[in-house]
DNA sequence: CAGGCCATGTAAATCGTTACATGATTAT
DNA sequence: ATAATCATGTAACGATTTACATGGCCTG
């Protein structure tokens, strides 16, 4: 939760914050993060204060500590294995051979969509949002290493539409030469 | 679970088919598989046949039935959404700027060695396995789309390594214009 | 006046992984 | 001897999602 070394934040902030940035490579919903930030105030690696409000739940600002800060680091600084996504998408693939040309370039299609769609999302609003972030808050060093995020993100999407496209021209072609095999 | 379409098989069989095919975007373990398979027993979408083994568990051979094979086709053909993937690399990388250069480099040059190993897991045995597949069990309709599902793998991987590549360069470059700035 | 924003949480359900448990056979 | 292969499962744990619960204020 480096989020808390930018400046204090409530939980709600929090969220926010997720959102408009790394909600696509990482997501977290408010049920999950109170409880988070309770156990981590517990090993006290933030301060939670209470700023009570008339007529509305008491804000809750936490501040990150040496502590934090120092558990944040080592955090950044331990390599990961790969993580094992789980595609449903290509599994359809798979087994693409149980549906008719039609049904399957569908299911492909939609797919495509998706993708362009997000492509276009991080290039648009995407970008903007981090153009607006890096000049509202000054934080330059930071605003590099969010570009290279969000390249990556450019980068997977280019790649899925490219392989959707390139798949769906290939499914074209392979069941033209087959015989019609609808059902199976 | 389409690959009992293929023909019966145990659940033990059944865990080495996501192994050494798909396990990359679709994991499972035996402990899900057996309750699994079971309960699409009792959904009547496979029959299991038990076949007792002198000094061994008994074999229990699972077939799919019509409906199970309807359920199939209906599964794949409705589309997903997008997965929400989680990646905490890259969440590492977004909050890059907490740690110095070569702390990040780091974590970076190991990332991209786990990538090139999986492009050349893909590009090598994979790639041989699945022919074997093919050949053995002359699927060769399946066999078209298994090759998809693989080079999609394979294009991803490349995605992965062309942006680590280009992260380190402008990690490096970009550090050398700025003041060092090593601790914070 | 309906819906979204602010702001907090609890409880239950689901999903997935890891550990535990057994036990003979075959290969190194 | 040691480890891997065959072959089944149960139990516990952990992580994540969804549903439930509250309630005033502001905007269209």
């Amino acid at each position: 939760m480096g989020f808390l070394n930018y400046g204090p934040l409530t939980g709600y902030e929090l969220k926010q914050g997720f959102d408009d940035s790394i909600s696509h490579f990482w997501n977290a919903n408010l049920s999950q993060i109170y409880p988070t930030l309770k156990e981590m105030e517990r090993e006290g690696l933030i301060t939670i204060q209470v700023e009570p409000q008339e007529a509305r739940p008491p804000r809750k600002v936490c501040r990150i500590t040496d502590a934090g800060r120092e558990e944040l680091r080592r955090w950044l600084r331990t390599p990961d294995d790969l993580p094992a996504n789980r595609v449903p998408f290509l599994i359809k693939i798979f087994f693409g051979g149980n549906l008719a040309r039609e049904e399957l370039l569908d299911v492909v299609r939609h797919h495509l969509e998706l993708h362009r769609e997000r492509l276009e999302a991080y290039r648009g609003p995407g970008r903007a949002a981090l153009d607006r972030w890096a000049s509202a808050t000054g934080l330059q060093r930071e605003a590099f290493y969010w570009e290279l995020t969000l390249e990556a993100g450019v980068k997977f999407e280019q790649a899925w539409v490219e392989w959707c496209e390139e798949a769906i021209k290939r499914i074209e072609a392979m069941e033209a030469d087959t015989h019609e095999n609808p059902g199976r």
